[in-house]
Parts: C-alpha cells; sequence; structure tokens
DNA sequence: CCGATATAGTTTGAGTGCCAACTTTCTGTT
DNA sequence: AACAGAAAGTTGGCACTCAAACTATATCGG
C-alpha cells in the first residue's frame, strides 16, 4: 500500500520552538490570535452552509431588531457602514433580507429578514450555539462571565477612546 | 437589560437601544468586537509613523527569530502563509526585513532583521507598550494574568480542533 | 536513478474591512 | 422658497485575509 498523506503530523518545526518575546503576554496579541481562531472554528462549523460567519451577527441583529436601518446596524454590528452595503446586497439577492424604504425618510432602508433568511438564522444560531458551547467548556464555567464583561469593557472603553467627542442624548 | 424589538413601522435608529439577543453575552462575539477595538486603537497609536500595526507582530517575530522560515512565522503569526508573501515584498523593498536562501534547502527563506529593521521595531515596541498599558488598566492588575491565559487557551484549543480534523468521518 | 509525494513560497480570486468622496434626501435658517 | 448643512446609503481606492492552484525543490520508496 503505498504511503498516504499525513495530515495529522505535527506542523514542521513551527510554533513550538518560537520566541515571542513581548508579544508572549500582551493583550493585543492574545486578542487577535484567540478572536482568529475562534472564527476559523466557527468557519469550519458553518462551512456546509452557504452562509459565512461574518453574516452571522448580521441576520441576528436584523431578524431581533426588524426594520433596522442599515447605518444602525452597522453601528450594532462594529462595522463601517460601507461595509454592508455588498454584504446586504447578496443577502437580498439571496432572498433571505428584505429591503424596504421607509415612507417618511426616503433616506433610510428598513430591513427584515425572510421566512427563508429566519430559517438561516435559525441554522447558524445552532451552529453558534455549539461554537459557543465548545468556547464555553474551554473558559470553564467559573471564569466565563468576567471573561465576557472584560470583553465587553475593553469594547466599550476603547470605543470611548475612539469616539470622545460624541455626547449621549439619552434621557 | 434588551428591550424588545422595534416595531416594523419605524426603524431602529442609533439611539434606539439595539436588542442583541443570544450576542450579548457570546463569547466569539465579544471577542471579535473586543479584538477589533482593539486593533483600531493601536492603528491610531500607530498612525504617525509609516508602518502599520498589522506589521507589528512579524517584525517582532522576525527580531526575535532571526532565520524564521516564511511558513514558520506565518504559523506563529497565525495568518495563512500566503498573506505573507506581499507583506515580506513590502518589507524587503523598505530596507526592513533581509530574505535569503537557505543554503541547504532551496525552498526556504531565511528571514532577519535589518538596522532599519530594528529601529522600525522598537518604534513600534513603544507604542505597543503603551497600548497594552492601556488594555492593562481597563482590565485590571487582578484579572489581567488569568484573561491573558484564557486567551491563550482559546487560540490553543481551537488550534488543535483544526489539526486534529473536525470531522469523524474515515475515508 | 525514477516516480510519487511532501514542503516552501507565490499567484490569483473572492470576501471583508476602512476611509473619503459622492448622491439623494431631510432639516434648519433666512 | 432658497440655501446650507446634516444624515443615509453607495462608490471607489487601498489594505488585509484565506483558500486553491501553481512552481520549484526536497525526500521517500522502489
Amino acid at each position: 500500500m503505498p504511503r498516504k498523506p499525513n495530515p495529522a503530523k505535527r506542523p514542521a518545526r513551527a510554533a513550538d520552538a518560537i520566541d515571542y518575546g513581548p508579544l508572549e503576554n500582551w493583550v493585543g496579541f492574545r486578542l487577535r490570535m484567540a478572536q482568529a481562531a475562534s472564527f476559523q472554528a466557527f468557519a469550519r462549523l458553518t462551512h456546509d452552509m452557504r452562509i459565512r460567519p461574518g453574516r452571522f451577527a448580521t441576520l441576528m441583529l436584523i431578524g431581533r431588531n426588524p426594520g433596522i436601518s442599515q447605518t444602525a446596524l452597522s453601528q450594532a454590528n462594529g462595522r463601517d457602514k460601507s461595509t454592508l452595503t455588498p454584504v446586504l446586497n447578496d443577502l437580498v439577492k439571496r432572498g433571505l433580507v428584505k429591503r424596504e424604504r421607509t415612507p417618511d425618510d426616503r433616506r433610510t432602508y428598513q430591513l427584515t429578514l425572510t421566512a427563508a433568511g429566519n430559517r438561516a438564522l435559525k441554522q447558524l444560531t445552532a451552529c453558534a450555539l455549539r461554537h459557543d458551547r465548545n468556547l464555553d467548556r474551554i473558559i470553564g464555567p467559573r471564569d466565563r462571565t468576567r471573561f465576557v464583561s472584560l470583553l465587553q469593557r475593553i469594547e466599550t472603553a476603547l470605543s470611548n477612546d475612539k469616539a470622545n467627542g460624541r455626547s449621549s442624548k439619552r434621557g
């Protein structure tokens, strides 16, 4: 029998002998690496269906906030509004999202999920649930809440840095 | 505390509270948002100099591991090897990195920093230090070690998933 | 030595992201 | 009503990323 390919073999002499220097324990670097790993693991879970993980949050936010505008969606999703244009074009073309003009403000669109969009969201949610349970298992139940709240604190603290002149008119 | 979905008659606006649904407390989503915020904050710090933040880890890893190959570098950096090609072309063209053929294996390159590369690394390290001290302040000294080690655990656990393959099917 | 296979790096194509400039529409001032 | 400015969305330019196909070199089995 010919020697078969060996995909499980150790990935060369790569990452085990590497000196990371100060990167080793810097939050920014570890954050990036963990995020990339998480994203790719999720991508593997959703690989079979035709929807990529980046679309998941988009569909979820539309499903939870029917009639949301593209700008509000982009802010909730942490992306620039221009990033959303090709994504929504694709989602509309595939019949997952409906885009309607708002009658009293003809600049904005109202986004809603179609029935197919709801089905896709349900499928993706199942994948995301598995993914997040996997992450939960890695993190452990004791640290989970604290971990997530720290992530959220990083997000809000650095966003405030960015828009330090922005005022909230929230009552 | 999430509010109920907006009625379809009125689009959600930026001032409205967005219902994040299960995203609210999912590790994957928070990880993505925190990483994006961290990256952009770092980008603001390095805005003045000619080197973008994505190059920082590359330079650091070459500086700490002189003679590293491109594949080993890409794995240490958590990026695909093809991503590295244009980056290294640019770094070499700008005189920050030297690329030499390995004598006994003419497929691989040996990467080292030039003097200018070391200077650039030093500058970027100063920026990164500031950035990471900022993150430390946000996280707080009590949780920092645990937080970083959890990030690292996510990274290694999901990378092992990938290496072992996610399918139980055997040909 | 030869042929099959593995590895290092490059190229290409698609997706995603930001920012700045732009069009269209709305709003406030006069 | 007319104009200026703000806001929603689109477009174009550039950067970064992955995956697959490709070239060149190395290695293993016979």
